[in-house]
DNA sequence: TGGCTAAGTGTTAATTTTACACTAATTAAT
DNA sequence: ATTAATTAGTGTAAAATTAACACTTAGCCA
C-alpha cells in the first residue's frame, strides 16, 4: 500500500483513537503484516493525498476503520526526524480521538492485517516511534480531562455518576473522593437526570446521567471554565 | 528561494516569535518582496530539507533571522488545508519562540526584505494563513504563560516584579491585583533577590530578581504546579 | 523642601478544597 | 422471609486558597 512514488518527501496522519471498555483505558491499534516491524502493533494512520486536507486525512483514516463518523478528533503534534521512518523520509501529524467503545464495531474487511483494543497498560513499544507518539497523546488526554469536558466521549450517552470517576480514575492514574467528586460535577450543571436507574445487579441501582453538550457551549460562551 | 521541486508536496516550518518590549507584546515579522502576497507582513518560516529533522528546521530560521541559539521554541500545530499556499501543496508547521528583546540584533543580511518587531495588537491579517497561525500560537501563549514560567523568557535575566506584572498583564490582556501578585510569585521560591536595584527614575527604586531555573526544575520534579 | 511617581507592604472576608463514615437500595443465597 | 453482600448516595467541619482593598516609602526633580 506504500507507494514509493511518495518518498522523497510524504505526510502522513497517525491516530491514536482511545477507548474506555471494562474500567480500562485501550487504544485501538493495527498489527503489522508486513516489514518493518512485522507483527508488532502500530497506530492506525495513512500517507496524505495531495488533494486533502491533513485534517481530512486523520477523518479518513478514523472512518475508514471503525465505520465511524462524527467521533472526538484532535490535532496533537507532528513527528518529524528525519529517521523517524526506515523507508524514507515521512512526517507525520498525530491525532487522537475519543470513541464510545460500545456503539462501534471494528471493520475488518479495511485492513490486511488485525485491529484490536489493547489496553494502555499493557504497552511498552509499538511500530516506528508511535509509543513516543502515543506517549504524547496520552499525556495531553490526561491534561484534557482535567479541563474540558472531553471525558464524556469516551462513556456512552447515558453513565452513573461511578462510571464517570471510574473513567477520571483511569485516565488520571489516581483515586478521587467520591463525595467530592461528585459534588464538583454535579455543581457544574452540566449533567441532566435522565431519570432512570442501571438495573441489575446486586446491589442498590444507580441513577443515569447525560451530559449537557449545548448547556455546557452556552456557559462557556459565559466564560465558564470546566475543571476537574 | 522557493524551488519548484519542492512543489507536489512540500514541508515548512513558520516561526510566531514573541518579544516583549515597551510594555507591548510584539512579534517578529518579515515584510514580503515578492508575490503572492507582495507587501504583506509574514511569519519568518523556511522550507524543511529532506535531511533536516523538522525541530531543527524551526531552530534553522530562528538562528538565520536573529543570530539566537538558545531561546525558547517549541511545536504549536500543523497548518495542512490543501489550498492554505496558492503555489502548491505546503503543509507547514508553527512553532512559537519567546525572546528577550533586549539581547540580540536582527541579521539584515539575512533576509530580502524588511524584518521588524510589530505590536499584535496593530495586526489584523498576514500573508497566507499566517494570521491564523499566529491566532493560534497567541492562545497557546495566554495558557503557557499561566501554568509555566516561560514568561521569564521575554524579561531581560533581571526585572523587576512590576516588569513581570506588567508582562503578564499585557499577555492575559487583564489587570491583576499588585499586592496578590506579588504575593504568589514570591510564594512559589523561584524568585531570587539579586540585591541589586531598577535606578534611575524620578520614583523609589525597585528590587531586581532573576528566575531560578534550576530550583524550578527541582521542584517540579517533586510534583510542584506552577500557576498564576 | 515639597511635589511627583512608582515601589512596597498585611489583614480580613469569602470561597474553595479537603477529609471523612454511615445509611439506602437492590440481588442472591439460604 | 430473612440475611448477607455490594455498591449508591449523602453532609459537615476544618483547612487552604483567593480576593478585595489603601496607605507609607524612596528616590528624582523643580
Amino acid at each position: 500500500m506504500i507507494d514509493t512514488q511518495f518518498f522523497n518527501f510524504a505526510f502522513s496522519v497517525d491516530c491514536v483513537i482511545f477507548g474506555f471498555d471494562q474500567d480500562a483505558l485501550k487504544i485501538l491499534l493495527i498489527r503489522r503484516g508486513q516489514k518493518p516491524f512485522d507483527g508488532d502493533w502500530a497506530l492506525p494512520g495513512n500517507l496524505v493525498f495531495p488533494n486533502e486536507d491533513l485534517d481530512f486525512s486523520a477523518t479518513r483514516v478514523l472512518e475508514e476503520l471503525t465505520g465511524m463518523k462524527k467521533v472526538f478528533l484532535e490535532q496533537v503534534q507532528t513527528f518529524g526526524k528525519v529517521d523517524r521512518h526506515p523507508l524514507g523520509r515521512v512526517i507525520t501529524t498525530a491525532y487522537f480521538a475519543l470513541v464510545k467503545v460500545s456503539d462501534f464495531s471494528l471493520i475488518p474487511s479495511s485492513l490486511a492485517s488485525e485491529a484490536a483494543w489493547v489496553p494502555i497498560r499493557d504497552l511498552d513499544h509499538l511500530a516506528f516511534d508511535h509509543f513516543e507518539i502515543l506517549r504524547t497523546c496520552y499525556e495531553l488526554l490526561k491534561k484534557s480531562i482535567r479541563v474540558r469536558p472531553v471525558g464524556f466521549e469516551l462513556l456512552p450517552p447515558e453513565f452513573t455518576l461511578t462510571d464517570l470517576q471510574l473513567l477520571y480514575e483511569s485516565i488520571l492514574e489516581t483515586s478521587l473522593d467520591k463525595r467530592n467528586f461528585r459534588k464538583k460535577i454535579l455543581a457544574m450543571n452540566l449533567l441532566v437526570d435522565v431519570k432512570a436507574m442501571k438495573r441489575g445487579f446486586a446491589h442498590r441501582p444507580a441513577k443515569l446521567y447525560r451530559f449537557d453538550e449545548d448547556k455546557y457551549k452556552a456557559f462557556r460562551a459565559e466564560g465558564f471554565v470546566f475543571e476537574i
